[in-house]
DNA sequence: TTGTATGCGTTATCAA
DNA sequence: TTGATAACGCATACAA
């Protein structure tokens, strides 16, 4: 059915050889010849059979973006931007799912039974070093860690300083006059960084204020969705004293704790100041609009995709670190601008 | 450096081919040597290359998932179903973005350059008839259509009854009182067959209540986000008299449109009831929490990646047209149900 | 500059 | 039941 080489050779009358040197845009090409060779390939609607060129070359031109849920707004947005940064350097992206599900992880840093099948693997998980632990580099095809600073050195890494980050986000809380301020995000069991490396954070900037973290205010969240952050603030709200300030750590978290406090008959940012991180676009029209921590989602697309590539040419790269930019971003949330001057439309 | 076939085959003493049955499962083997196979494999960690495979079977396990923007919610929730189930019959999925554009499109129908990458390709697209048009079912490879009731019987199509639904939610606006009712999603210049069918459903259920459509309460919308939802509100705002309720063509404008109706000094939905289409989970945490017209995406899901994998199994099947079921959800923004009644939690 | 021939790792055909 | 071997479609070492 589909045209070959070979077919487009006879029918050009030169050898196979002349074909792929004309279709992969080889130098040394008589002008006679390549017209030859491009008008039967327009005859015959060639289109190169891209799996025998990986098997002959070793390439796929695959990526493969591991994350947990497509369906997170952090996840489809920085999804959506790996798809475009990797078209740009000739890459499909393959996307898979972890569910959350540990094993699954596992399984997908062996290359899921599919080791051949793409060229290199964007890992955005909840991994520890765990999962990582069994993984040599030197054998696996090439990783780079999204949105993790895990404690292994032996991958690259994209993410933002989360320690910063979340120290720059209960900060603002500290500035807008807040003082009895509640946490949401921390894990029930598991040891992720970014939960660990967000506490810490958060506790810095109490600390600098004189505050003591108070224990019933840290809300555990064993997804960082909607609906566990409604849960978890509204068991705060039960407090009393009651928090006058909550910092989530996602800004999806956020949106269930505006709600439950407004069901709980409570004002935003009156009552209860909120502030996020990931500057998800919901955050932009919501009521009251959320302040949020903005990460530099586009740089660490591009960072991540090109350095893979980068890898992916030359496997013997030494590790690197890649720090991505953050910027506190106020909205009514927190008492700050309204959604017009946020930049928001 | 990876173990191949041939290396197990000479570690176990036995021919390629009996190696390959074992890997594939094949019945006929001795279990003498099913063990001496089994054994070589584990001491050499040997794992088929699947593109040595697919270069053989042509099947590579491999789907394509083609959506405008993957970070649009309706979209993100739909790929998540669409690789959940496409794993579950051992698919995986790439993904391909449109971005509205319509060369992309017509380039991605055609395979994107890569034709024998994927096994199938599941559509979802603004496309009209124009860019399918090119496309015959025959020679390309197995296509299912997302979301758009095509008028174009040769492929298979997965959608909604558009007119139906939109009728609904337009009737369930009406129910409530309301009588100068817009409507925002018609598009600009296109005539994608989506809007085209929710606006028929619109002026049907205004008909049927003895209303006439009012020209300058139906806004166009170019994209479905909110920022669009946003303006066109904040226009229709400024009519006089104003509309007492708008019916958004997507969940997206709906959320821009609540905000457009808050920052205009107004009241949903004391002074319009809005509702959207598509059941957002954003929707249901949403203030108020917004009424919608919910789609059963894991149908969706679930009809498309198995037609799919039929149709790949047998290119030969008659094209079919699958209806998803809809179902009106009144939520606060119609002065429904609250959000705790809502199922939203 | 172009042609010939080999092999990438599998599966499948044909014998044995 | 198992072995030898020919494809699958392409890229490239080697020759011409």
């Amino acid at each position: 059915m589909a045209a070959t080489l070979r077919d487009v050779a006879d029918r050009a009358q030169v050898s196979v050889r002349t074909v792929s040197n004309v279709v992969s845009g080889y130098e040394h090409v008589s002008e006679k010849m390549r017209q030859r060779v491009l008008r039967a390939i327009e005859e015959l609607g060639y289109i190169p059979n891209p799996v025998a060129r990986t098997l002959r070359t070793g390439k796929t031109g695959l990526l493969s973006l591991v994350v947990p849920e497509i369906d997170v707004p952090y996840f489809s947005q920085l999804a959506r931007e790996v798809i475009d940064a990797a078209a740009s350097l000739g890459f499909q992206v393959m996307i898979d799912q972890t569910g959350h599900d540990h094993e699954r992880e596992r399984q997908l840093l062996r290359g899921g039974g599919r080791r051949n099948l793409f060229d290199g693997m964007l890992f955005a998980p909840l991994a520890t070093g765990d999962e990582l632990r069994d993984v040599d580099p030197a054998r696996s095809s090439p990783l780079i860690l999204l949105g993790e600073h895990v404690f292994d050195h032996r991958f690259d890494h994209v993410a933002i300083d989360n320690v910063v980050a979340a120290h720059d986000a209960t900060t603002h809380l500290l500035d807008c006059g807040r003082t009895r301020i509640a946490a949401i995000g921390a894990q029930p069991k598991e040891m992720y960084s970014t939960p660990l490396q967000r506490t810490e954070g958060f506790r810095k900037a109490l600390d600098e204020h004189g505050l003591e973290p108070v224990t019933a205010l840290q809300a555990t969240a064993a997804h960082y969705g909607r609906a566990d952050g409604y849960e978890a603030t509204a068991s705060l709200l039960r407090e009393s004293p009651r928090p006058d300030a909550i910092f989530c750590y996602s800004d999806l978290l956020a949106m269930g704790a505006i709600r439950a406090v407004f069901d709980a008959g409570l004002r935003v940012p009156d009552d209860v100041a909120i502030i996020g991180i990931d500057d998800i676009e919901e955050g932009r029209y919501s009521r009251p609009s959320l302040s949020t921590v903005s990460l530099d989602t586009p740089f660490i697309a591009r960072t991540a995709v090109s350095r893979l590539a980068a890898r992916i040419e030359d496997p013997g790269l030494p590790a690197e670190e890649f720090v991505a930019p953050h910027t506190v971003i106020p909205r009514e949330s927190t008492g700050g601008a309204s959604r017009a001057d946020s930049g928001g439309v």
